[in-house]
DNA sequence: CTTACTGTACCGGCTGGACGGTCTTGTCAA
DNA sequence: TTGACAAGACCGTCCAGCCGGTACAGTAAG
């Protein structure tokens, strides 16, 4: 078996979100991506042999990615709650100045069901954090704020300044106890 | 001159928005659009000479009727805060079923400078809340909050049940005070 | 009143280009 | 030599935008 040159696959992810990113949602055709990952379309093609195949790509890997920093994060600080802990994942990953998932347009313009396991793993996600905590009110204000926060990241709506930023995840770190 | 046999634009606008719903934000097509309404392509392409003005036509639309909506509200309930207007209609809003305004994401793929205009009203509504407010952290906590809910009602994510929607609107108000 | 002309609103076939996916032809490690 | 994999020319489809029509209201000259 041919060693792949370097991971193909990740590096294909990769200039998918790239593309996505910087030549806008519209524009990731196959041979931008192709071209972007320094492969050719028939290499492109041979990983993921489906356009749909390479956003269920994008969707799985976003997802382990997530639930990987999720974990090092409640793990590295065991004393805080989950709550408080997926705040400031959430607050780091938006004080990103690029958003990093505009691939999600993408997908979604291709098949809105690409959603579908986004959605079951924030379900989910939110269903852990209310074993853990008395105020469910509390709960789903801190959620929602932080929804709202990665939707701005996603549509690089940048309205809150750096202060607000930080004076609104003091807020919420201070509503989740 | 030959009157308009009912406002051809209004009728399109309605129909973009319908099939982008319907069929998914990909499917966003001219002659898709053009069918729905009742209309040639032809017709279409007279009113909005092109696919980028159709999707500013619906950008300015939307914002049109959120201001009026907006207003409505703040004016039939005179005493209470315009955050707490606020709230109530977002959460209407987010309270039907269908997300209104799927179009969105085909004016991203589109162009995403599209956005624009949405942020600015954004920063402008947030910027009007702020003279109104002695609290800035609870404002803006709930602001993203609803953030969030439009988010997710985008998204067509209906991660809240009834209940919790209830819920948090309650709590969201107990914080705007 | 009638005929000729003008501008508006709309129709629908056509085309050029872009894009997803296939196929043939390499290429290199084992 | 063989087989896993890459390359990129090629094909069919879809779609935005163009263009040559049609219908009809108003205007105006005869």
């Amino acid at each position: 078996m041919r060693a792949p040159r370097a991971n193909s696959r990740e590096k294909i992810l990769a200039a998918a979100a790239d593309v996505a990113r910087e030549a806008g949602p519209g524009s990731l055709s196959l041979e931008a991506v192709a071209s972007r990952a320094g492969v050719s379309k028939g290499g492109l093609l041979y990983n993921f042999p489906t356009k749909a195949k390479l956003m269920q790509g994008l969707v799985e890997s976003y997802l382990r990615d997530f639930q990987k920093a999720l974990e090092a994060r409640t793990a590295e600080s065991g004393h805080e709650s989950a709550l408080s802990a997926y705040i400031k994942l959430s607050a780091d990953d938006c004080e990103r100045p690029k958003p990093s998932a505009s691939w999600i347009f993408s997908a979604i313009a291709e098949d809105p069901d690409f959603l579908t396991p986004i959605k079951a793993f924030k379900h989910q996600l939110l269903e852990r954090l209310k074993e853990e905590t008395s105020d469910l009110g509390s709960l789903l204000v801190c959620f929602l704020a932080i929804e709202g926060l990665r939707s701005m990241n996603l549509f690089d709506s940048d309205v809150l300044s750096e202060d607000e930023h930080k004076l609104l995840v003091a807020s919420l770190l201070k509503i989740a106890g």
